[in-house]
DNA sequence: CTTTCTTTTTGAATCGATTCAATATTGGGC
DNA sequence: GCCCAATATTGAATCGATTCAAAAAGAAAG
C-alpha cells in the first residue's frame, strides 16, 4: 500500500511525451492519436499511476461536485433525527440524479462547526438551521459559497431560505381536530427560546425567538379561535423534542382536572413519543386521545395507528434547495412551501361525553 | 453573491507585506507581529477575502480531513437502511471526536459509482460491501487510498476488512431458540447469490457467493444439529432484505403442514418485517412464534415486543474502521469481531404441544 | 516539389496557496 | 555605539494538474 508518488509529469517523461499530451490522454482522449494514447496509458499502468490527482485538477477547475449539509448538531444527528433523515433522503435522490456528492459537515460545539464549515470541500451548502441557525448562516456567508437555509428561525429576508408555511399548516392541523369535535386541546411545542422547558403562556409564545415554533402556535390559536376556543384555555408545554421533555409535557397536560382529548404536536417526533406514552398509560389513540403531528416523516406511516400529520413536501424542498446551491441560483425572495394534511389513524372524533 | 476573486497575493500586496507573511497571518498567527497581523486581517476584510482557498491549501498539504463512505446503493440507502444507519451513527461519533468530515459516495449503477469513487475528495474510504462489494474494492484499490471493507462477502485475505463472526453469532442465535425448546425452525436469509429469491436447498447454500449469508446458515445448522435437528428439515428462504420478498418467504414457511414455531432471520430488518407480518396474521410473538434477528439495530429495542437479536458492536467496528483509514494503519490480518446475544421479548418457549 | 490545410504535439503559463532558507529588524547587554 | 540573539519578514520554489498559443508533422492538391 506504499502510496506511490507518481505524478503526471513522471508518466509523461517515461512515455516520452509532453505533459500536455499526457494530460489530454486522461481528459480528452479523442484528441490524441490512438497509438500514443495506448502507450501513455500503458506506461501509466506500469508505473502504478493512480490517475490525475484530484487536488491538482481541482486547483484549476474549481468545482468539487459535492454539496455540504451543515447543522449545529453532532454528526450522528443526520442518521438519527427523523426529520433530518427524511429531508436528506430526498436530497440524496436529487443528488443521485445529477451525480453530486454529499458531504456532512457538522459539530455540536460552535468552535468545531466553525472550522468544519471553513474547511469543507464543497461547492455550496444546505443549512439545517434547527438550532444555532444564525451562527451557521454567518459562518457560511464568510465562505462566500452559495447556500440556502432550511428550517430557519429567522425572518431576515436577506438570508436565502426555503420555509414551510408553518402558520397555514398549524391552522389546518388544529381545524382538523376541531372539526372532529374536539374542544380540549394540549400543545406540545418545539423549542421557543434557548434554555427553557416547561409550560409557556401567551406572552412567552409571542416573544419566542424561534419563529418556527412561534408560527405554529399562532396557527393553532388562529384556527381554534374560529371554533370559539380561547388561546388562554389551550395549555402549551415547550419541549426539547426529546423523550424526557415530551414525557414531562404529557405529565403536565394530563395532570390537569380536565385533560385534553386532542394533542397538537409541533413535530412528528413529539407526536410519536406522545402516542407511546399514552398507550403505556392505558389511553388508547385515537379513541381516548387524538394526536396530530407536523412534518410528515416516513415513520408516521409505519406505526400502528398511523400518525395524522401535516406533511412537508420533502422532494420539492430538496429539489429546490439542491438546484439553488448547485447553480448558484439562490432565489431572491424567500420560498414559501405549503404543507398538506395527511389523515391516518391517530385522530378521530372524541368519545361522546360521559362514556 | 458575486464570487470575489481575491487571492492571498492580492491581500498581501494591498497590505504591503509579502505573500509568506500573509499566509502566516492565517495559518500561524502567533509568528507574525500583532500590528502587522491586524493590518493584514483588516485589509483582507476590506477586500472581502474569503480566507485561504481550500484547494490551494490542499494542493500543498494533501489532507482533506474527511473520509468517504461508499456503497453500491442509491445515496438514500445511508439514511434509510437500519444497518447502515446504525453503523454510520457510530462512525459519526468517532469522526466527531477527531474533527473528521464524512463524505457519502455512492450510486446505484456501477458506472456512476466508478466516477464517484474516483472523484471523491477524501483521505480514505470505508466500504459498505452489502452488494457489489468486489467491484467497489477494485475501484477503491485504483484510487490508492487507504480503505477498509465492512460486511464483505469475500474471504480474500488481501482485502483489508473488518468482519463480524457470522458463524459464531448464528450458532448462538439458533442455540438460544433450541434451548428454549423449539424444534420447528424456518430461516429467512439475506442474499446468497445474485438474482435469486425463493426457497433454497443445502447445495445452494454451500454454493452461495455471499459469504455473510452462507456463514450464518452454516452457524444455524451447526447449532441445530447439536440438538438433533437435521439441516434438511430446516426450510430456508432467500429474500432481498425487503418487504415483498420477506412476506413471500413467510407465506412459504407458513404454508407448510407443520409451520415453524421459531424464525431465524439473518437481519433485524427481516426480523422486524416478519414480526409485523405475523401479527397482522393474528399470530402473536413470542407466544405463537419466536423471532430472532441479526445485527442489533436500535429499532429492535424500540418496538413492542423488543427484538431478540445478535448485536454487532457498532461502536467498536466504527472505531477500528475510522482509525485504520485515518492513520493508514489498515490491519494486516482480517479483524474478526464477535457479536452478542441480546434477549428481548420476541423469543420465548414454544406453546406446550396441543394448546 | 511546393503550398495549403488539418491534425498532433509541445512547452510554458497558470491555478492559490504553503514552506523554508535567507535576510532584515529589534532589543538587550556591556 | 557595537555586537549578538532572538524575532519578523521576504521571495522563490513547490504542490499536480490543465490550458492554449504556437510549432511540428502529415496529408492532399496543384
Amino acid at each position: 500500500m506504499a502510496k506511490g508518488t507518481i505524478r503526471l509529469a513522471d508518466v509523461a517523461r517515461a512515455a516520452g511525451v509532453s505533459q500536455g499530451t499526457a494530460s489530454n490522454v486522461f481528459n480528452r482522449p479523442e484528441v490524441v492519436r490512438e497509438e500514443v494514447r495506448e502507450h501513455v496509458l500503458e506506461t501509466a499502468k506500469r508505473l502504478g499511476y493512480a490517475g490525475p490527482s484530484l487536488t491538482g485538477r481541482l486547483l484549476r477547475a474549481g468545482k468539487v461536485n459535492a454539496i455540504g449539509i451543515a447543522a449545529v448538531e453532532p454528526l450522528a444527528y443526520f442518521f438519527n433525527d427523523p426529520w433530518a433523515r427524511a429531508l436528506l433522503a430526498a436530497v440524496s435522490k436529487v443528488c443521485d440524479a445529477s451525480g453530486t456528492g454529499l458531504a456532512l459537515v457538522s459539530a455540536k460545539d460552535r468552535q468545531t462547526v466553525d472550522w468544519n464549515v471553513k474547511s469543507a470541500l464543497v461547492d455550496g451548502f444546505i443549512l439545517l438551521c434547527v438550532e444555532g441557525g444564525e451562527k451557521l448562516v454567518q459562518l457560511t456567508r464568510e465562505r462566500q459559497l452559495p447556500f440556502i437555509a432550511l428550517a430557519l428561525n429567522d425572518e431576515d429576508p436577506s438570508i436565502p431560505a426555503i420555509s414551510v408555511d408553518n402558520v397555514g399548516g398549524a391552522v389546518v392541523a388544529a381545524r382538523h381536530l376541531a372539526e372532529l369535535g374536539h374542544s380540549r386541546f394540549g400543545v406540545l411545542a418545539t423549542e421557543l427560546s434557548d434554555d427553557h422547558v416547561g409550560p409557556v403562556g401567551i406572552a412567552e409564545i409571542e416573544r419566542g425567538i424561534y419563529s418556527t415554533s412561534r408560527n405554529r402556535a399562532l396557527g393553532y390559536w388562529q384556527a381554534l379561535e374560529a371554533f370559539g376556543i380561547r388561546r388562554e384555555d389551550v395549555p402549551i408545554y415547550e419541549t426539547l423534542n426529546d423523550k424526557p421533555s415530551v414525557e414531562a409535557g404529557l405529565d403536565y397536560l394530563f395532570s390537569a382536572p380536565e385533560p385534553p382529548t386532542a394533542i397538537l404536536a409541533m413535530s412528528d417526533n413529539i407526536a410519536l413519543l406522545a402516542i407511546n406514552w399514552l398507550r403505556a398509560r392505558g389511553l388508547s389513540v385515537p379513541q381516548d386521545v387524538s394526536v396530530i403531528g407536523f412534518d410528515g416523516v416516513p415513520e408516521g406511516g409505519m406505526v400502528e395507528p398511523g400518525l395524522t400529520t401535516m406533511a412537508q413536501p420533502f422532494a420539492e424542498i430538496a429539489e429546490l434547495a439542491v438546484q439553488a446551491v448547485l447553480h448558484d441560483a439562490v432565489p431572491a425572495e424567500r420560498e414559501m412551501i405549503g404543507v398538506t394534511l395527511i389523515v391516518r389513524g391517530s385522530t378521530a372524533a372524541p368519545r361522546p361525553m360521559g362514556i
